[in-house]
DNA sequence: CACAATTCAGTTGTGCACAATATATTTGTC
DNA sequence: GACAAATATATTGTGCACAACTGAATTGTG
């Protein structure tokens, strides 16, 4: 690197270390994933509607996951089309699209129990550090959040 | 959540938090880098034959910032496009194909040499808890290097 | 030298991300 | 109760990511 603009280097930046780190453990995902016939954004989309237990708005999942609606429509119509949930207008609201796991796709869930065990032990990342980076990352995006109030 | 398969939440896994992490920075960085004509990974490729001072192979800038052909192509043909790179066959070695910044490329780095700067200072994180997080990044991603041998 | 194996970039096809826009529904306000 | 403003989702268009494949150029081996 020439000396002038030492804040330009790949690796000066949080950025790059993020976005390749970011990349690498979905990439990671994404193949023990498709053994159960799912992406990763497919995954999380499911990770979400499990814990809610109850129905859900495409609104609540976007605001969940941090995804618009020109994200998630495409993704909630495959994972609709391999029933894994249901999509539906709510009767009270009918702009509102309510989101359902199916049984089949409560069945997902057994299938892919055991995939972030496999991740994690692949990081070499302790407990500890693994808690550490999370802290971090989300304090990130709090700090992101409020620096733009929308 | 459902007590069962606690280790499928979305916040108990560190890959959700890195991802949504990810997505944040770079669509910052994309509102800034929008101003410069640029998208976020054409900025990326930029950096790296900025640092790289040579003219570097493609193969060479796919290493180096972790992107496969597929990807790397149509970014660094709209580099081409937009003035800021040349792409010719390595003389050398026809199956190679190198690529120069132009003149014209390297004026945007002036443009561009705030940015990291307007993102940190939005990021919340002290510059000790950076360092912290771009080490625990780099371990990672080293770690999942390690665990699958190509 | 012949030629199989390898390397390198490009192409194709699928699936995100996200900005901008469109459309339908609901909610205030008068 | 009309109707403007706000809300919720869907659509469109651009640009990645990445797996799988193609084809050209090079290298290694006999």
């Amino acid at each position: 690197m020439t000396t002038s603009f030492p804040q330009l280097g790949l690796d000066a930046q949080l950025c790059f270390p993020l976005y390749a780190a970011s990349r690498a453990v979905t990439r990671r995902y994404s193949a023990l994933l498709a053994q159960a016939g799912l992406t990763y954004p497919q995954y999380l989309c499911l990770l979400a509607l499990w814990e809610a237990d109850d129905p859900m708005t495409v609104g609540e999942l976007g605001a969940r996951l941090r995804l618009d609606s020109g994200t998630l429509t495409p993704v909630l119509k495959r994972l609709e089309a391999a029933g894994h949930l249901g999509r539906r207008r709510d009767p009270a609201d009918e702009r509102r699209v309510l989101l359902e796991v199916t049984p089949t796709g409560w069945e997902r869930r057994d299938r892919v129990a055991d995939v972030p065990l496999g991740i994690a032990s692949g990081m070499g990342l302790s407990e500890a550090e693994a808690a550490q980076l999370r802290s971090l990352l989300d304090r990130m995006l709090v700090g992101l959040d409020d620096s733009v109030p929308d």
